[in-house]
DNA sequence: GGAAATGTTTACCG
DNA sequence: CCGGTAAACATTTC
């Protein structure tokens, strides 16, 4: 579920309610909550004081008064929520509660219904945890390079829409704000990489990043209650979205009906009209 | 009741 | 390198 913009406003509400506590007790409830590939339990932070929370893509950690960092990828239905300590006696279950992070007055849950998340102490080269080190910058980091982003769109010999949710070429896209972009570009989403020209490349990528700025302000596209933000709340960009989960309603420019082909093993939705098909 | 679908990532195979 | 498939899993929808 979370793509960019979800991500991002989760890491704006972590660093709202996390920065400058210490780490108390750490409870995992769930095996598949800690990732394999952790260099110790998530109790070995016990006594780290959080310093900051950054993300690169879909990638969040926390930076604490040590080397490693606490590493967190959401999968497709991992959340974070903030609520007050209350004594064990007064706690209503939660329901796939998979870890409990204890900060003192506050308590750091991880919520995950499908387990595809996960949290993982790691260390960082250059501030960034080895789990992302392969991810490549996401347009909303300082250093995005916009025309190393096109170069390296260009020299994929794929379909558009595989290189958009590639991660090593540009960070943070998911599957809807993917299927947004290119309705918005007006591009097939089977569209070859190579075939396109580098202006086009461009304007793909502003409009990604565009897209996923509307999305952020809006706190991000909850479906359900699979995205919610660090206090439980939904974000309001459902209510925006051209194509993604329409097929069959009218496309907002030309009333088109919208399609849904399968792809890349996963759902693309396009209007026939607006996003032809690229002759071959 | 059962199949198909769901926002991610990684691995494997041809 | 590319692309298809599968896998990890729980739940909802058709």
């Amino acid at each position: 579920m979370p793509e960019l913009p979800e991500v991002e406003t989760v890491r704006l509400g972590l660093a709202k309610h996390v920065i400058g506590k210490k780490i108390l007790k750490v409870e995992v409830l769930h095996p598949r909550a800690t990732a394999t590939k952790s260099l110790a339990p998530l109790s070995s932070l016990v006594g780290a004081k959080i310093k900051g929370v950054s993300r690169r893509g879909k990638f969040l950690w926390f930076d604490l008064d040590r080397p490693e960092v606490l590493v967190a990828h959401l999968g497709m239905s991992g959340q974070f929520l903030i609520s007050n300590s209350v004594s064990k006696k007064e706690q209503a279950p939660v329901r796939h509660l998979r870890v409990r992070i204890d900060l003192g007055r506050t308590e750091l849950r991880f919520i995950d219904q499908r387990t595809f998340g996960w949290l993982a102490v790691e260390n960082t080269t250059e501030g960034v945890p080895t789990a992302a080190s392969h991810i490549a910058l996401d347009p909303f980091d300082p250093n995005f390079d916009l025309e190393i982003a096109i170069a390296r769109f260009s020299g994929k010999r794929t379909e558009i829409k595989r290189a958009l949710l590639d991660q090593e070429v540009i960070s943070g896209v998911g599957n809807i704000y993917a299927d947004e972009t290119l309705w918005r570009s007006k591009i097939h989403p089977e569209t070859r990489c190579e075939k396109m020209k580098p202006a086009k490349i461009r304007e793909v990528i502003l409009n990604a990043t565009k897209v996923m700025k509307e999305a952020l302000a809006q706190g991000g596209t909850s479906f359900d209650e699979l995205y919610i933000n660090v206090n439980g709340e939904s974000g309001y960009f459902e209510r925006s979205l051209a194509v993604y989960g329409r097929e069959g309603e009218s496309c907002p420019k030309c009333h088109s009906a919208i399609r849904r082909i399968r792809f890349a093993n996963r759902s693309s939705h396009f209007c026939p009209k607006c996003q032809p098909r690229p002759r071959a």
